[in-house]
DNA sequence: CTGTTAGCGCATTCAG
DNA sequence: CTGAATGCGCTAACAG
């Protein structure tokens, strides 16, 4: 007496296999890629397999193939418009490729050790980590029990951990140029950059090319770079006619600060953001930005993935993804 | 030889028993809440657990418990920040009360039942739906197999399928009195009612409440509750001055639409929205709307997620959460 | 191509 | 309180 008897629960390849005349070996190969199973018989399971409403258990069948195909998507600040998009874009890209990503907000510091560490229960096929500080040794303990990580747009290389990277330096130097194309002259740059891999790499960029074309930027340190700071330091602005903020978010706090401050209406001063959020693109804004492709991050995040699971030892990667400048009204 | 032969692969309760010196059961014990072991040996356990870096495998327990504590988040419209935010306290809702909430974007119509399909697989412990088009059928199929589903305001009673609905006739209702009281003569409102279940509802209610107040609300139909349409519409908006937006998304384009368009300043447009996004407090939109309490809704939502799956054939059940209006300057 | 056998890692009877 | 045995649902090896 196994199963089949309570014909209320949900039925198991031995259900199917009796109906269908066959054993139930027959039936796990009828539903695994590149079996080897005749048309005829393949025929027969499947259509017990759907009056019975039969589906396979990955649960089981995870636990002899030692991996679930369970993606963990760790993720601070969904504040951030931005945030949200990469996040759909990931979760859209790991559902077509016949992956479930389990969602892991890790907003409140320690939360996310206790988090990542809750995905080694689950034997998840890998890790995708798009958190501002990402947490390097619970980085290591993945690395060393043989689950994939990647990094998306964060942090220092780790042993064994491939990244994700948008073309930090590409983004800071234009927006340098394109500022002093403008006609700005007083140049500075707002970031958060202690928090976020991205902001130090983008104003180190801006800095180096502002001083190229002999004007030194300002450095305007922020504590977060969401839109309150924003706003905050776009009412303590002065001085300056261009201005490069680390991320949209950010920025829109700044646009709404400057518009109901007296301005020189000779001087604007010129602004260029970094991701180009739905909101950069709405009319109160106009937000000239850099566009990151969320789309193709994720879609190489996962090739990573991928790759590394069919190899652990591989060294680890980095793949730089290029930004593209969108002019709209505000340089 | 079973396992532990190998010492690169992930330590097994057999593992631990051996080093701990105990048996298996022991081990299990030691992890089972409620369990019953003698504080000594729980003790040696969790040292030998710790020493040979060892977790419980959920997903070989859940195969025993027929369970597996993964819930299914199924969402649509990621591109409204509302939706974001919803997404963000229902994920950290979950993982606070244990669960790992497995995200499903379902954005082009035919995939959420494929989607959906998927979850069959894992056993999940249940699903939480906040997509625009519940697939009325296959909440039937999970209410067949007893796994709980909850409609977050979304859809038309379906046995077996409890919701949790804000409180969309006050909404309304609030709407149409709190827009006259300002001065409004010519109601109107904005909303795709075709897409929306709580569109429609706030949309009903705010017209019956303006017929009340002697001003018959004119509806304005959209394809989308998105800002795009907003935009659009607002830009044909006339003799209006008291309007309803069934979301702050959408609210958001009409602002922007209005601020380009040569207005009557003594007659200025009154605008409510519905949501409070983060946007809505923006200092470029200060838009007056209601409150939803996402991190409330989310939790009720788990509470009845929880109870049905201690009975599964509970009568459906559906609470209303509270909305409050938030009054900023568009009216 | 198909059936048989032997586990994957764990929790749960049932004895002791 | 603890240990031995059984099986959750499935797939990988091995015959045939």
């Amino acid at each position: 007496m196994r199963s089949s008897d309570n014909p209320s629960r949900k039925a198991t390849s031995f259900d199917v296999a009796r109906q269908a005349g066959v054993s139930r070996a027959t039936v796990s190969r009828t539903f695994t890629p590149n079996a080897s199973v005749s048309p005829e018989t393949r025929e027969k399971v499947h259509k017990a397999a759907k009056e019975l409403g039969y589906r396979v258990n990955y649960l089981a069948r995870s636990l002899i193939n030692r991996r679930s195909d369970l993606v963990g998507i760790v993720v601070a600040g969904m504040d951030n418009p931005f945030r949200a998009q990469q996040v759909h874009e990931i979760a859209k890209a790991l559902v077509s490729r016949n992956f479930r990503p389990i969602l892991l907000p890790a907003d409140q510091g320690e939360s996310a050790d206790h988090v990542m560490d809750q995905l080694l229960h689950y034997n998840v096929s890998g890790v995708l980590v798009t958190s501002d500080a990402p947490p390097t040794e619970l980085c290591r303990e993945f690395a060393v029990h043989g689950i994939p990580i990647v990094l998306i747009n964060k942090g220092d290389p780790i042993p064994l951990v491939d990244r994700v990277i948008s073309d930090n330096a590409t983004a800071g130097r234009v927006a340098a140029e394109t500022l002093v194309e403008c006609g700005a002259k007083q140049l500075a740059v707002l970031s958060a950059s202690h928090v976020s891999y991205a902001a130090r790499h983008r104003e180190a960029a801006f800095v180096a090319r502002g001083m190229d074309l002999g004007c030194a930027p300002r450095v305007v340190p922020v504590l977060i770079n969401d839109y309150q700071n924003g706003l905050a330091a776009g009412r303590d602005l002065d001085g300056i006619d261009g201005l490069f903020c680390i991320n949209d978010y950010m920025a829109c706090g700044v646009i709404d600060a400057l518009r109901t401050k007296p301005q020189d209406p000779k001087n604007r001063i010129r602004l260029i953001g970094h991701d180009d959020i739905g909101q950069a693109a709405w009319q109160a804004y106009g937000l000239t930005t850099f566009r990151q492709p969320c789309d193709i991050q994720a879609s190489q995040a996962i090739d990573l993935l991928i790759s590394r699971m069919a190899d652990p030892e591989l060294e680890e990667r980095t793949v730089l993804t290029p930004v593209t400048l969108v002019r709209r009204v505000t340089a």
